[in-house]
RNA sequence: GGCGCUAUCGUCUAGGGGUUAGGACGUGAGAUUCUCAAUCUUAAAACACGGGUUCGAUUCCCGUUAGCGCUACCA
């Protein structure tokens, strides 16, 4: 098992959007593969038809690909050039609808040496089993009633039409397995049922909204027998799939199949301790991508969720430093709170690693009708956009943040910043209507571009003139040209607000602005 | 009810039979700045409980409690 290449894959289910739970499996399955140099595999488990969507296939080989995960065998593989619709790797098909056939084949075969049986039980005795059970505080499983029906019993039920399930027979022997975040798990073969393989044809009695198709093998099965074909050697998977584990393993047992190493994965909770789910806001990656996180924010996050640097301090990773320190065996089995926090940090960390000129293009869309078609905009523009998000990009946390933040930038409405309660309080000074008033001559006299040395000698100025420093000085100006208390150094701002000013956008020039505010 | 998984600061985690139980986010304080943010410094903050085993347990074992998952002819 050491010696063989490492398989591991990641198989969702096309039923929603793929939100950061999974997100997370798949990234520790990719690094897995990765650090070790083995085949990471996307299959689709698309087998319910009732809730299984194309366009959700799509977002989530979208959202892959934006974090960064690329595959070696499955649709396409996410590589440059290669059309998703070109299916890759020897052990396909890698969607599960396209499989049908395979299943049928080995159900024929299992049945055939009497590993699996025909069960005829209705819903209504199998309820009834249910019930008495939880009444005697017993495990509650199939009799296997149907299990010794004789040949000729069950040939004369079918011909009758009775509908039947497939079922597995479970030996007297304990089901184990090996877990790698775990440790070795076992179930006694008494708290395990005969597993149903492939549902019955007729369900009657039973709303059709809780029956899955009729006659198709159950997920339980099918994960098996694929991962089984497609030679995984590693199931890394959530921990909600643990109990299921025990019946998957009785099903490589009958198909006389080795059993692969397990891999199960804590749940994440929202705030509240439970589970995370869309009730806690948002949880999917296309959220997070739209609010402005990037994606080697998110996946650094991710990959801390459940599992720490061997030096137990290191907290940013790249993609690549990941996939050289990341080690399964490391990860904790506890179940981990998402910490909206954290993940901004990151972030943040993040945003100041990035190029200005990546964050202009991410950011450009957000600021609407302020600017020009991105494709449209001269070369100037761009570069007047790249000095603004260099400002600006610091300070905050997601992307998303940068437009409104900005937008002042752009021009305000004076009478709505001389409406603001904290403005109000500033403006009310008898020494800001002086520094207003000094202001306003200058801006007036002006005639040239307000350089920052020329901003400067008129605060000097106005120091005088006006006898304030500080506090009360600054900021009656910072409302005037911005509308507002706080905000970016004016050594920076003055020549971005000037130099835009010059790019025929409609942004008012700092003369402009003064005389907008104090009128003229 | 049954079966299973889990349990270190508020959160994510490191550690491990003898430690001042380490780091990070967040929080408090200070520095800096016209301001906000950022940044730097600094502080507070944890081994769920009860039994064993042991010279010694937070660490190993058992139990309790709590949380979560599964308990479907869902995936």
């Amino acid at each position: 098992m050491t010696s063989e290449r490492v398989r591991v894959r990641f198989a969702p289910s096309p039923t929603g959007m793929l939100h950061v739970g999974n997100a997370r499996t798949a990234l520790y399955n990719w690094l897995f593969a990765r650090r070790l140099g083995g085949d990471f595999l996307l299959r689709i488990e698309d087998t319910d038809v009732e809730r299984s969507e194309p366009r959700y296939e799509k977002q989530l080989i979208e959202d892959l690909l934006w974090l960064g995960l690329d595959w070696d065998e499955g649709p396409g593989t996410g590589r440059p050039g290669d059309p998703l619709e070109n299916e890759r790797g020897r052990f396909g098909p890698y969607r599960q609808s396209e499989r049908q056939q395979i299943y049928a084949e080995l159900t024929g075969k299992l049945l055939a040496e009497g590993k699996a049986y025909r069960c005829f039980c209705t819903p209504e005795e199998l309820m009834a089993e249910h019930q008495q059970a939880v009444r005697e505080h017993k495990p509650q499983v199939y009799s296997g009633r149907c299990r010794n029906l004789s040949a000729a019993e069950a040939e004369q039920r079918m011909a009758a039409g009775l509908p039947f399930a497939v079922r597995l027979k479970i030996g007297p022997e304990p089901l184990g397995f090996h877990d790698i975040v775990r440790g070795p798990v076992e179930f006694a073969a008494e708290t395990v049922s005969d597993p149903v393989l492939v549902r019955s044809e007729v369900r009657s009695g039973v709303p059709s909204h809780q029956q899955g198709a009729p006659g198709m093998p159950v997920y339980n099965y099918v994960v098996t027998i694929d991962d089984a074909l497609m030679q995984i050697t590693h199931v890394i998977r959530g921990d909600d799939h643990i109990s299921n584990t025990p019946k998957q393993v009785a099903i490589y047992k009958a198909f006389g199949w080795p059993v692969p190493e397990f891999a199960h994965l804590s749940t994440i909770l929202g705030a509240d301790r439970e589970r995370l789910s869309k009730r806690h806001g948002a949880t999917s990656v296309a959220s997070f991508r739209e609010m402005g996180y990037l994606p080697e924010a998110l996946v650094n996050y991710l990959a801390l969720l459940g599992w720490g640097a061997e030096d137990g301090k290191t907290e940013t990773f790249t993609l690549e430093e990941l996939t050289r320190a990341f080690k399964l065996e490391r990860v904790t089995p506890s179940p981990a709170v998402f910490d909206l926090d954290k993940l901004n940090w990151l972030n943040r960390h993040s945003i100041k690693l990035a190029s200005a000129s990546r964050l202009v293009d991410l950011v450009w869309a957000s600021f609407g009708e302020r600017l020009p078609a991105r494709e449209a905009a001269s070369e100037a523009v761009v570069a007047w956009m790249e000095q603004l998000v260099e400002l600006f990009a610091p300070s905050v946390d997601k992307l998303d943040e940068l437009a409104p933040k900005a937008a002042f930038v752009f021009g305000f409405d004076p009478d709505a910043a001389r409406m603001l309660p904290e403005n109000q309080e500033v403006l009310a000074a008898d020494s800001a209507r002086i520094v207003l008033a000094e202001l306003a001559d200058r801006a007036r006299a002006n005639s040239a571009n307000v350089t920052p040395q020329v901003f400067k000698t008129w605060m000097n100025e106005i120091k005088v003139a006006a006898a304030v420093k500080g506090k009360e000085l600054f900021h009656p100006v910072r409302i005037a040209l911005t509308g507002m208390h706080s905000g970016p150094e004016f050594d920076r701002l003055v020549p971005l607000i000037e130099e835009g000013a010059e790019l025929g956008l409609g942004i008012p020039c700092v003369q402009q602005r003064v005389e907008r505010f104090v009128g003229v």
